[in-house]
DNA sequence: ATTCTGACA
DNA sequence: TGTCAGGA
């Protein structure tokens, strides 16, 4: 399982190929790695590598968009995982219990709801969630 | 041909 | 976010 993630992990794609997976322009590329949500390599031209994981993050952040969810709020989603993923490490130790899995997703959904308030007035989005 | 950075009539 | 410039 540490061979897959490390494929995609590999920068492997330019920018074009980026563009046609994604629909997203350079311009919004650019600017989503600005904002810190993706970290691409650079080859030895200077030019942007992209990994399967980066188009991932991207595909994300295309959907959070849709949903109304401004680039301030997606960072805030990416800012709570990647704390998540270092609880994680830390709390490998420790069986995740039903009422952790509860807490998780009830802080998602609280922060979701903050999220589309915090600059736009975009209908609430509870929805999305499926009842635990 | 492709991508990069900087800038804004 | 679009788009154009000027360079690599």
């Amino acid at each position: 399982m540490k061979e897959k993630e490390l494929r995609r992990s590999m920068a492997v794609f330019p920018i074009g190929t980026v563009m046609k997976l994604t629909d997203l322009t350079a311009r919004q590329i650019r600017y989503y790695e600005a904002q810190g949500l993706i970290q691409p390599q650079r080859n030895e031209g200077n030019r942007r590598m992209y990994s399967l994981n980066d188009i991932d993050v991207l595909l994300d952040i295309k959907d959070y968009l849709a949903e109304g969810i401004n680039m301030a709020g997606i960072k805030h989603i990416y800012d709570m995982k990647q704390r998540e993923k270092q609880k994680k490490q830390a709390d490998l130790k420790r069986p995740v219990t039903d009422a952790d899995v509860r807490r998780i997703f009830h802080d998602e959904l609280l922060q979701q709801g903050r999220l589309q308030n915090e600059q736009h007035d975009a209908a609430p989005l509870f929805h999305k969630h499926k009842p635990l």
